[in-house]
DNA sequence: GGTTTTGTTCATTTTTGTTTGAACAAACTT
DNA sequence: AAGTTTGTTCAAACAAAAATGAACAAAACC
């Protein structure tokens, strides 16, 4: 049940910690700020829906970052929030499915850069073609960019899979 | 050829540009640093192997980041050093290999991260079980946990898989 | 309508990560 | 062996990202 400490802030048990540094962890491999992984992390291990003020004491995180971190999991579907009867406050609950957070990792880090470099590729073709200027080894370079293309193609139709693969 | 410009910075050409724009995009995904992505880039779109000041003159960068990037680069395998004839100095050549990077990606930041996360989940489990405290909804949360502990056995078989499938 | 509670926004601060360049070391040159 | 060239290291400067908290808005309560 967790014992009361300090004036402002509450312990966290033992569960709650771990579960936290799991989800701190988890998020940083794919870019997201810690306090997302904090706040994710406590819900993750609340069978009730929580209020914000209780994570903010609980975390010890400032109301600011509670509010945006909280509004990216929504975002993300990996958090949703319930109005509660007879409590004017919003309460939060991670949703089960992980794999909302990878998947804003895959589709908004990585797709997007993905297709900016496949026209960014194309035009580095053009360029060694053009490029007359009686270049001995430019055809070493235009295999390069060839393979490259070629991998590029087969990076990004492996993202679908993946994305699928981990849904579910 | 690249026409030359003040005195300490020799232009690039366009296709160098090009080249070093994918590639900042590319490792910047991987959560490596811009430099690495400079480096790379040129010197994949340069048929012949270029020493380090030819390189510092041309990206305009450190020779201190020069140095760790390439030693960075070689270490992944994405960059190989040769001696040349009668010339003191090294010269770098990219290996095609573009996989490397993202194996280190997969292998440095992801896979150990996987392992330490296996562990906390089981002593996860083993923080619900033990704790008695008549917690009614303790139930729920080891649902969670175990959803949990499945999914990412999931996750990490599917790296090798990926890994694989980005080599060759 | 005024007051309180709840939640958001955003300029500032803090933290984290990257780049720089000067000091150093190692290897080659004469 | 003294001087020169080449490359590394690392403390300090700088830049980028995240967290803070005070000011603000919106809704609920009386």
């Amino acid at each position: 049940m967790g014992t009361t400490t300090k004036e402002s802030a509450i312990e966290l048990t033992r569960l709650e910690e771990e579960s936290i540094d799991y989800f701190v962890s988890f998020v940083q491999m794919f870019g997201l700020p810690k306090s997302i992984g904090q706040i994710y992390g406590l819900l993750f291990v609340s069978p009730e829906a929580l209020p914000m003020d209780s994570i903010q004491t609980r975390l010890g995180i400032s109301k600011g970052s509670l509010s945006q971190g909280l509004s990216l999991l929504k975002d993300l579907g990996a958090v949703t929030s319930h109005s509660l009867e007879g409590d004017r406050r919003e309460h939060y609950r991670a949703d089960l499915q992980v794999s909302r957070i990878t998947n804003h990792f895959f589709e908004n880090r990585l797709e997007p850069r993905l297709q900016n470099g496949k026209s960014r590729l194309s035009l580095m073709m053009d360029l060694i073609d053009e490029s007359l200027d009686g270049f001995d080894d430019s055809a070493e370079v235009r295999t390069r960019v060839a393979a490259l293309q070629k991998w590029h193609k087969r990076g990004g139709s492996i993202i679908p899979m993946i994305v699928k693969w981990l849904k579910r």
